[in-house]
DNA sequence: CGGCATGTTGCGCA
DNA sequence: TTGCGCAACATGCC
């Protein structure tokens, strides 16, 4: 559930099911997922409250109470948000609950994290994860004369690049494979190497990529048929030129291009 | 059993 | 100071 477009269909949710709503009754059941903070705080923050926004930059996101309160939550790699009645029992690997009353009417919302590299900070000032974070290609667009310059100082892979949450925030391992296909560029392409043009492509790319997520979410696909152009599909038919797509290793992550259509710079 | 996983951080080293 | 590679984090699933 983890990358851009992930997070902010959580983020919709979250909006529907909190703002406006008092919140009754708060729990984290994890001290790992709350750190650097005691669990205490997740409880303390929320109840007696109501929710006034919910708010995202990449793949954090931020709870704000009425009273200034904040809950940073980040999804890690297996975290998500699900509604259930109150007196539902406990969701598969549920790490904490905020259960909430609007309009005479309650229910709760329970975050659930089977890996448990997520996070849940309860604070009154935004965190540095947050501060830190570039900015968001879906909220706030893309600087193509900035990714430029960026491009230009590195020599890193461009795929590395873009996975940095500080030159872009939300793009992970899916969206970079993605969008450096559509974008048809090698992934281990030197920052430094790229054209102007390969600025906008690959801005296209993510554009792209993240509105093809977005707009797909759940929807239906026949069993076999990948969501992804190449993301997993190692050693599959490219979808464009019918070359086998070869599997590589970039910054740590799996990586997955078309050695015919995606050019090396 | 082994291998892999959508993310981030911290450590050792160049 | 900066950047890079890699292990670690805790766990599920194929």
């Amino acid at each position: 559930m983890p990358e851009l477009p992930d997070v902010e269909v959580a983020r919709r949710h979250l909006k529907r099911w909190l703002v406006g709503a008092t919140v009754t009754a708060a729990r984290c059941g994890d001290a790992y997922l709350a750190r650097p903070g005691p669990v205490s705080r997740f409880a303390r923050t929320f109840v007696g409250r109501s929710v006034a926004g919910v708010a995202r930059k990449g793949k954090w996101l931020r709870l704000e109470l009425e009273d200034g309160g904040k809950v940073f939550s980040h999804h890690g790699m297996t975290g998500d948000w699900v509604r259930l009645p109150v007196d539902a029992g406990p969701a598969r690997f549920e790490r904490a609950r905020i259960d909430v009353a609007r309009g005479g009417k309650a229910w709760s919302v329970r975050y659930v994290d089977a890996r448990r590299f997520g996070r849940l900070v309860a604070t009154s000032d935004d965190i540095d994860e947050w501060t830190e974070l570039g900015p968001d290609p879906l909220a706030d667009g893309i600087d193509v004369p900035r990714l430029s310059r960026l491009f230009a100082q590195s020599r890193r892979s461009v795929k590395e690049i873009l996975m940095d949450q500080r030159v872009l925030a939300g793009v992970g391992n899916i969206l970079a494979n993605e969008a450096l296909w559509i974008a048809r560029l090698d992934p281990r392409s030197t920052g430094e190497a790229l054209l102007a043009k390969d600025a906008r492509a690959i801005a296209r790319g993510l554009q792209a990529a993240i509105r093809k997520e977005l707009g797909e979410g759940t929807a239906y696909r026949s069993s076999g048929e990948s969501r992804f152009h190449v993301y997993g599909r190692g050693g599959k038919p490219c979808p464009r030129c019918g070359h086998e797509l070869t599997s590589t290793t970039l910054g740590g992550r799996s990586t997955v291009h078309c050695p015919r259509c995606q050019i090396r710079r």
